[in-house]
RNA sequence: GCGGAUGGCCGGAUGACCACGGGGGGAACCUCGAGGAAAGUCCGGACUCCAUGAGGCAAGGGUGCCGGGUAACGCCCGGCGGGGGCAACCCCAGGGAAAGCGCCACAGAGAAGAGACUGCCUUGGUGCCGGGGUUCGCUCCGGUGGGUCCAGGGUGAUGGUGAAACGGUGGGGUAAGAGCCCACCACGGACCGGGCAACCGGGACGGUAUGGCAAGCCCCACCCGGAGCAAUGCCGAAUAGGGGCCUCACGCGGGACCGGUCCGAAAGGAUACCGCCGCAGGGACGCUUCAGCCCCGAGGCCCGGGUUGGCAGCUUGACCGCCUUGGCAACAAGCGCGGCAGAGGAAUGGUCAUCCAAGGGGGCAACCCCUGGACAGAAUCCGGCUUACAGGCCAUCCGCGCAA
RNA sequence: GCGGGUGUUGUGUAAUGGUAAGACCUUAGCCUUCCAAGCUAAAGACACGGGUUCGAUUCCCGUCACCCGCU
C-alpha cells in the first residue's frame, strides 16, 4: 500500500523544506510527520519507554531514513472529549518545542496523556520532561 | 428597599511570539476558522439508496381539549376546562367507562347495578293488673309495658369501615321511615342566547337512573414503507471473472431484420437448437388488486480470493440578525444591509503581558497580595425538545413596607 | 451514525399495583478447651426526579450510570 503515495509526500516535505532551512535559520527536522495507524502505535508501545511526571514517552528506532514520526494517545480515562483534545494539543505544543531540535530521524515517538497531569503541569516542566526523557530514551541500550 | 414571577441576552476582552486546518496566490503574503447548548439521540424533515406509483387489508408503533402556525412534528402561539398561589403567574397525555373484558388489596353487612344480613316500627302469641264466669284445670273482656323467643307485615339506607357506599345539609312529616313534601347545594337536562370551535351563561323539567381505573386490555379519530453520508456515485490499483450443496422453474406460439443450417445459378424460399418477440411460469419487498416495469434462471447456505486508496456527496440553506408591512401571538410577505468553519485517527492551539468579572487575606480608606475562569469541542444539513452551566446584564409585572 | 437491554441489602439473584423473599456475607448469642462447621436472632435495599392511581419496585415520561450489538 505504501509504494505508491509514501514517496510522493517524502518528496514533497523535503521539497518545501529545503528552501525554508536555508532562507529562515530553522532546524532541518522543521516537519513532524504523525503516526496514524494501529500498528506503528502498537509497536512503539511494545519497544522503549519512559515515563514523566507530565506524560509517558514511547519510542522506537526503526532504523531507517524516514523523517521522525509522532504520534499522540489520550484515552477516556483522560476525561471528556474536551479535556482529552486539551491534552493533546498540549503534548503537541511540547513535541513542537523539543523534537523539532533533539529528535533522530528514523524514530517514532508516542507521547500518553496522564489523567489530571497532562492537563493541569505547568508548560515549562512539561518541556523539562520531555528533554530528560528522550535523554534517557536515547542513552538505552536496544 | 425587601421578596417574587415571566421573557430575552452575554457567557471573558485586547495585544505579542511560535504553530495548525481550509481557500486564494508563482512567491512574499492575505483571508476564514466551535456552541447556546456543538451534548443526550427523544421527535420531525431535507437528501441518497432499497425497481416504481395508486388503492385496500392485516400487523406493529405513535399522537389525543379547541382553533391557528409550520416543509413537518410528540414543537410553537392563542383560547377553553381542571388544580395550585394573596397576586404577577405556574402545572396538567385533558377523546370514549349505557361496545365488551378485567381489576378495586386490607377493613367492612355490602366494592357494581342488588339484594341478603343487621337495625327501626308494628300486629298476634307468651307476661302483669283489674273485672266477670268456673266443674278451680282454666277461660273471656279491658288496660298496660320492658326484655327474650316465635310467626307475619311495613320500612328504607341506620351499620367500627373504607380512597370510593343508590345524592348532601336543614326543616316538616310519620307507628317507624323514605325526595314523601319544602329550602339551598350537587347531578342530568329538552330548549334559548353567545362563540368558527373547545366551551360559557340561562334553563322548563326530572326526583336521582350514569361508582373509579383506559399512563390495564380495548374502542374511536388521525399519522407512519425501510435503511441511513461508514447512505450513495465516479476513478484507480490488485485479484478474480470462482467452487460446492439444496429448493423451485426450464412450456406454448409467432415472425423472417441479423448471425447459424438447408435448398437454389440468382432472386428468393424453408427451418427453429441458440439468440429475437409475445403469452404463460418463476423470481422481489407482510398479504392482495390494478397499471407499469426488470431478469431468464431465481433464491438460500457454505467455502475460497482481493481491497482498506483518491474524488464527489460537503456545506448558501424550508438559513440567521436588523428594518418595513399584516397579525393579539406563533408566524408570513417584502426590500435593503450584514453574516455564515468544512476536517477526515479528525485543525480552531501553546506561552506571556495588561485589563474586566469572581473568590480569599490584609488595610479606616485609596489600595496591595494570592488563587483563577461555568457547562462544555462541529463531523451530511436543518426545525424542535430535554439535560448541564460560574457569574453577570436588560425589560415587563406582582405582593409587602416607607416617603410624598 | 443507527439500535437494544439492565439498574433491588455489601455480593450475585426473586417477586401479579397492596407485608419487598431467600442464598452467601456482617454482627451478637448458643455449642466447643479453641477454631471451623452447625443452631438461633438481628441489621442491612427497590439508580434519581416528576406524573397516573386510594395506593408505584411494578404503569408512563425525563435524566444518570453500566453493558451489548450492527455498519
Amino acid at each position: 500500500m505504501t509504494p505508491p503515495q509514501a514517496p510522493d509526500k517524502g518528496d514533497t516535505a523535503e521539497l518545501s523544506e529545503t528552501p525554508s532551512a536555508v532562507s529562515h535559520f530553522v532546524p532541518p527536522v522543521r516537519r513532524l510527520e504523525t503516526l496514524r495507524h494501529r500498528p506503528d502505535f502498537l509497536k512503539a508501545a511494545s519497544a522503549r519507554r519512559q515515563g514523566t511526571p507530565g506524560f509517558m514517552l514511547q519510542a522506537r528506532d526503526r532504523s531507517d531514513d524516514q523523517p521522525t514520526r509522532v504520534g499522540f494517545t489520550a484515552s477516556k480515562k483522560i476525561g471528556n472529549a474536551v479535556l482529552r483534545n486539551r491534552a493533546k494539543r498540549r503534548l503537541r505544543a511540547v513535541a513542537r518545542a523539543v523534537l523539532t531540535s533533539l529528535a533522530r530521524p528514523g524514530w517514532d515517538y508516542v507521547l500518553v496523556a496522564r489523567p489530571q497531569a497532562t492537563v493541569s503541569r505547568p508548560f515549562t516542566d512539561l518541556v523539562a520532561d520531555l528533554t530528560s526523557a528522550l535523554a534517557s530514551v536515547h542513552r538505552a541500550k536496544p
